[in-house]
DNA sequence: ATCAGTGCAAACGATTTGCACCTCG
DNA sequence: CGAGGTGCAAATCGTTTGCACTGAT
């Protein structure tokens, strides 16, 4: 992977107008567009070279993907549990994770395990929930799965 | 509901024996019951009378709800986006929510809506992802819908 | 009595913000 | 050129920890 000048190109996800292109949105974009999991403000911050890190300020990063997040260009997450927030690039269709609770390695699922035939789904009121009407239009999902890899079944 | 001196029975969940059922613990096991949602350390002190928030410390609370967790009483977990963790009590079944994305509201599910039969996934290797064995042991998991409620629909 | 549990305050890590300077468009 | 973007440092927020004291068993 070279360091072409024109290395990074427009960004697949659309790039909103308004918005300036600057290097670091160049480069935190690369990052994301290259990594294979959702990135903390920080470890954007470690993917980069020493060289990088001293002349850009880790307050940056947080601004630009807090930018980023404000177009929908990323999503914002957390994995369960932990209180550090993540930025993944919105790519094409979404992807789930599973979970290993023993070595924390995080596997993308094949398929989306929820098969929501229609938009809407049956929510509780809360007080009153014996009627399960269609009452919440649903957007987008999130699901994560949480058990224990093959490599780490076999360990026990 | 008055505060009599047994208000607070032993706990639905098992409580462990080794740990002391002191005051705070049941006070906040007590928050924790009543809480129809995940509750962050903060919230927990938040709903203490200010008498109470007097004489308890915030740090306490972090270390009980930690105690508890470690326990299996409560389990950890974060809204999906956010930074602040979250703690529930670890009841007969777990609930999903539907957010919503207008008013911010969390509606619990009636049913969760991931019916998977038995306990394992298909998972993509990440590189070899041709073979969908069953090489994931799900042990539990987390849904988030994202969406418009009937009131928010309404609206627009 | 003993040791886990607690209060207090200081330490910490993650994230945010004010302000002056810089740079893309 | 000018608004938006950035660097730097200080501020804030959520959470953790060291230490001396207290209370449940």
């Amino acid at each position: 992977m070279k360091k072409d000048k024109e290395q990074v190109k427009a960004p697949a996800v659309e790039y909103p107008a308004g918005l300036k292109w600057t290097k670091q949105r160049k480069r935190v974009y690369q990052i994301l567009n290259d990594a294979t999991e959702p990135l903390s403000a920080a470890q954007v911050y470690a993917r980069m070279e020493p060289a990088e890190q001293e002349q850009y300020a880790i307050s940056t990063i947080y601004r630009i993907l807090a930018a980023f997040e404000e177009n929908q260009m990323v999503e914002k997450t957390t994995w369960m549990g932990e209180g550090t927030v993540v930025y993944e690039l919105r790519r094409s269709g979404h992807v789930h994770y599973a979970v290993c609770l023993d070595c924390h390695k995080r596997i993308p699922l094949e398929h989306c395990p929820l098969h929501m035939g229609g938009a809407h789904v049956h929510v509780a009121d809360g007080k009153h929930s014996e009627l399960g009407t269609e009452d919440f239009e649903v957007v987008s999902h999130k699901i994560e799965l949480y058990g224990y890899c093959k490599e780490c079944k076999a360990k026990h």
